[in-house]
DNA sequence: TTGTACGCGTTATCAA
DNA sequence: TTGATAACGCGTACAA
């Protein structure tokens, strides 16, 4: 139905590489044929089928983003400017939400190896990646991983640096002159969880304050975790002055308890929160918080893509990006 | 670099089309070189090229999947289940984030002209809608339309009816005896908050009770807005007993209102929210709420639209999906 | 400047 | 059951 090059060279009475030449816009075709042809294409609204492009250019011009979850993660800002880059490049994304599924991952992956995508990248997951190994193994390179560590083979891999973040967070409390510092976690099992706590150790140590275990409270995350974290932590032989929370639904929770004790924050308890989603921005009091670049990833995942596919040479970096310290009202001295 | 047809058809010492065959499971090989050729497949990781499939099959299966921005809207679960439909029927899924801009949905509608996707979902967004109208009319039909109407022409659309929502919330807070219902809501320019006080106000006919202009807060949706509200509409001549709040950012700060007033909910004020957010559900107490069926509205758009492009037949069809009322805290009587 | 011819990898038709 | 051959729509090297 719709228009070809081929039906163009017929009506214009050229041949079809003159009319292909003349659309790229390529030298070899003289001003007035192509101002003929283009004419024509234009009326006839002619676009080219990216398929066949596609096919014999050797690209397709589409990115694969493998992601565990939307409606979980806080990853919409990363998506959203992956998007904007690739976009930019002339690139479009394939949303492949593996739910954390590892059979799905790999079958996701097979995008690359069917030549349906120039290149993947994911975010976050699982750790288990030997199907990873094995697509790059294969030859299809192109791939790029954040908030995702890849042990057995250098990947070009964006992360974000928490421990970092819970070290700037500790030491923003320690500096002003809170000693008992709780820390409210969620699972020890998850590897940025884990190692939000060494950074939160890091900073005790490096102040010379001893780690005391009764202070660390790790729960599942959820709001009703935070609200019994405070309830649990403020009944123990030293009780905590301040709070370092890993996240903001267990911000929201503690910081309820607090109220409800009849306490006032930061005049009682100072609080430092994790994160920068919409929930730690509606807390009130305005809490302190952690705030990663998670646009600043999205863009660079993009980028570092893009640069890979197009000049075929592995930039094998490990790129870390460091969260900033958003201080606010709840750790403020009034 | 990989494999093709062709390289196992010469291993096997076969004609390319005979191991086309014998790979999609086609009658009219015999088994025994079935056998042989799914092994060489098999062993050598034979992936077929998408593109040459969809070029020679004229299809992609993929679909695009605009909307007007991720972090902003509530559309995350819309899309994870539109995505999972998808997957289910061999349907890729590309991110197509127009940012409300016009220009942009345009040119992201030339993917289906390109034949680079298979069909469309459009989700939300402004109203203008020429550039619909003129690629339907070229004959690309295989759009559907969610939270959007467009006036000019039929399209395969579902809506969720917010009007409904906002009728059954003021209707609850009738049955429950209040009468002096504030209604507040976002820009009223909005299509969706509109249809939001139109259902209010049909509810409040259907009880005789007049409508009260002063009742009614038109704000910027805001956390702040939602919390002025407050202070503004309990100084009024018939100061209202109850909040029906058309969003969760609003309902946030109209909380901290009447908290901060020393007010308890339900006691003094009832409240009923809109949208089942994260937000509503950490606010306290748990608020009364409409929750939308986005989950069923992202598989409809799903399932509609592959409809559409396997049966080559519109089913023009209006699809008005009904919210519910989730009763809690904020509306018992106690 | 223009046209011819072939390749990209697959599917599909028609003979053999 | 097989194989040759022609599409699918475009890009490109080479020749004219």
């Amino acid at each position: 139905m719709p228009l070809t090059l081929k039906d163009i060279a017929e009506m214009v009475g050229v041949a079809e590489s003159t009319v292909s030449r003349a659309i790229n816009g390529k030298s070899g075709v003289s001003e007035e044929t192509r101002k003929e042809i283009l004419k024509i294409a234009r009326d006839y609204n002619f676009k080219p089928n990216k398929l066949a492009q596609g096919l014999a250019k050797q690209e397709t011009h589409i990115l694969a983003l493998l992601l565990p979850g939307l409606s979980e993660g806080n990853y919409s800002k990363i998506i959203e400017n992956i998007e904007i880059i690739a976009e930019k490049a002339g690139y479009q994304v394939i949303l492949c939400n593996t739910h954390n599924d590892l059979e799905k991952e790999k079958s996701y992956l097979n995008l690359l190896e069917e030549k349906r995508v120039d290149g993947a990248i994911i975010l976050g997951g699982e750790i288990a990646d030997q199907h990873i190994v094995n697509t790059k193994l294969r030859g299809y390179d192109n791939i790029v991983l954040v908030n995702r560590l890849c042990e057995e083979i250098l990947i070009p891999t964006i992360l974000i640096d928490s421990k970092y973040g819970a070290y700037l967070a500790t030491k923003h409390l320690l500096d002003l002159g809170y000693e008992n510092i709780a820390l409210i976690t969620g699972n020890s099992d998850d590897y940025i969880e884990s190692e939000k706590l060494k950074g939160y150790q890091t900073a005790l140590n490096e102040y010379g304050i001893e780690f005391n275990d009764n202070l660390v409270h790790e729960t599942n995350g959820s709001r009703q975790a935070g609200y019994n974290s405070f309830l649990n932590l403020v009944d123990v032989d030293t009780p905590p002055d301040s709070f370092f929370v890993t996240s903001d639904l267990l911000s929201v929770g503690l910081v309820e308890a607090i109220k409800m004790g009849g306490y006032f924050i930061p005049q009682d308890y100072a609080v430092v929160s994790y994160g920068d989603t919409i929930i730690n921005s509606i807390i009130s009091p305005d809490l302190t918080r952690v705030v990663e670049p998670l646009n600043y990833a999205g863009e660079m995942a993009a980028e570092v893509l893009i640069n890979l596919i197009n000049n075929d040479k592995a930039e094998e970096e490990i790129n870390v990006l460091k969260p900033k310290l958003l201080k606010s009202e709840s750790t403020k001295i009034i």
